[in-house]
DNA sequence: GTGTATGCAAAGCCTTTGCAGCATG
DNA sequence: CATGCTGCAAAGGCTTTGCATACAC
């Protein structure tokens, strides 16, 4: 297998690393600037995604290619899984799934060799429920049917 | 519940819609565009867009935002999962998923109120394997673990 | 010193949107 | 004939990239 080519340990790279590990919060990249930027004002978004990608692709951090536009990092390589909410797009770790809630491993499943699976949970985190007047049935046009 | 507005049976939408169900490819609006554009040259992409999202909100067809940068689209409106290639992108319906692979429903995670899920895996279509040379055992950056 | 990484800014890609005219119901 | 829909084109949001310079090893 072929050595990938030296990377350097930049502060820039450190920052960023430090500064999502800390975080549960799943943020976004431009989340990330912003609180980098707190430490190092000079730092470039496009640094920031330069240095998310790597570190993701070194199995560092996790890129979470969830719903929603923009790409959430998660400083927790550790396999878990993560519910959205449909309201606030808030991104939460599953700690409390049942135990052999998806049957693993699947080898093989129409011709394809299967390697791996992504699950993510959709539904309305505890601060929204809390939010939404009781009595008020109305359904925000997004929260429709994510069961499909 | 509120009884949304009329909508017109346009020609274009027919097009659109038509096309969809034709195919099993999962195409891409973009795709969409260039296959209703022969049977109506003068569509523009924006439309094609604004129908694909509406009869998806209709619930006549699907939106998959499964991994990679384009939204692609189904024709077949009932819950089933998808496999996605890891090298070309191609993505399929699964169709020989054993039974109860999923334990459903799943009421709350996480103080969350689970609406759904969604769940799509990640492979190698029998087109690559085919073409990946016997004793190569080269693996793309990209493939490296698609199981977390 | 060598070559990777950075900052900056521009470009890229997919998608959405404003608007005036068209065509559906 | 009211208004939802269209084509066109421009704008928007997120991400990537080209380039000259800086700095890690």
């Amino acid at each position: 297998m072929a050595t990938g080519k030296a990377q350097r340990n930049t502060r820039q790279r450190q920052v960023v690393l430090e500064e999502l590990k800390k975080l549960t919060s799943h943020p976004t990249a431009a989340d990330l600037y912003e609180i980098a930027r707190a430490r190092m004002p000079k730092i470039s978004l496009g640094t920031v995604y330069r240095n998310l990608e790597l570190l993701a692709e070194n199995g560092v951090i996790q890129k979470l290619e969830i719903g929603g536009s923009e790409a959430r990092f998660d400083g927790n390589p550790e396999r878990h899984y993560h519910v959205r909410c449909a309201r606030c797009e808030r991104v939460d770790d599953v700690h409390d799934l049942p135990g052999g809630f998806v049957k693993r491993p699947v080898k093989h499943l129409s011709g394809y060799e299967i390697l791996g699976l992504r699950l993510e949970f959709i539904g309305i985190c505890p601060e929204c429920r809390k939010r939404s007047e009781p009595g008020s049935d109305e359904v925000a046009p997004h929260e429709r049917d994510h069961t499909r």
